[in-house]
DNA sequence: TTTGAAAACGATAATGATTATCGATTAGTG
DNA sequence: CACTAATCGATAATCATTATCGTTTTCAAA
């Protein structure tokens, strides 16, 4: 789907619950779909949205992004640095996506299959406990970082080497 | 292995990175070992402790639990609500264990039982990325919740026959 | 269209958790 | 026992988030 039709889409949810669409609001959502892969905190939201809708104040996207929280249309989540991160839901997806954060380089990537689906089921029967959402966060080396090490690595042995 | 033997291993690890044993580190793993089922926040252990050792400051406490969280002693979570907690590992883990929120009355409940060793093995593989740690959380509805609101749906019922 | 009420807004003060500072105290080595 | 780096307690500073409040705007009904 493209940015413009899940704009429409998110217009249409605000507008069923009787939400009212304010410039504001819509500033904030299109910086959200146009920075889909980032994890931006609510200043990071803030400082774009200025460039769209210059008056805005802070408050109002911290408003803006509680209320899509609760419509479920972004997740609130946190890796440990002080700040709340605004994650899109993905396209029709009905629960929060995996995350892999290098303990290196800081990156943090997604993962868009849900890889849970098993451990769920487990966990509902043997727990007994009715399972709505979940949250899975990885923390560990990226591709990048492993391929830096291994590259410093070898120019050790070779420098020993000679 | 009991609380007596955990203590005099923590201080161990303590020792053998050359952090002195200080009675205000003492007491605050002994309120840990004691409140493991918990999930306390670094107020609530402030005020746990100040029974064991009254002159103890706050200060202290962020700074003991943060040295704890750096030798793995601890693991610092958090739950989206705005404090962070701080978990014990259980016996010889070498990773963060599950957790159980329930967004009806609150209950966190833990899950020891490792169960993303084959989700990781896959990780690993098709993402590159080499797995250190990870923090898996579901939110649901907990087993007593579910109980009590069958009950009240079932007297609903009753009470529509009538 | 005009209009009125409820919702939303911007500015900014207040809150609350965590961290930084600093002079005083203490653990641990010898 | 003496020394010194580590640690401590008190508390000020920071910083993200929330609350407040007077003003503005949306939207639906007239
Ligand atoms: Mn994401
Ligand atoms: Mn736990
Ligand atoms: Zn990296
Ligand atoms: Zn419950």
């Amino acid at each position: 789907m493209a940015v413009e039709e899940r704009m429409t889409f998110i217009k249409k949810q605000l507008h069923s619950q009787s939400y009212k669409l304010t410039p504001q609001r819509e500033a904030t959502v299109e910086v959200l779909l146009e920075n889909e892969e980032d994890h931006l905190s609510a200043e990071d939201v803030y400082l774009l949205v200025k460039d769209k809708a210059p008056e805005i104040g802070l408050a109002t996207v911290y408003r803006t992004l509680e209320l899509l929280n609760e419509l479920e249309i972004v997740d609130k989540i946190n890796f440990g640095d002080g700040v709340s991160r605004y994650d899109l839901r993905k396209e029709g997806a009905d629960h929060s996506h995996h995350h892999l954060v290098c303990i290196q380089c800081g990156d943090v990537s997604e993962i868009e299959e849900d890889l849970l689906a098993e451990v769920e089921t487990k966990v509902e029967r043997e727990w007994n406990f009715k399972i709505k959402d979940h949250r899975l966060t990885f923390h560990g080396v990226c591709n990048a970082c492993q391929t830096k090490a291994a590259e410093q690595s070898h120019q050790k042995e070779t420098v020993g080497q000679e």
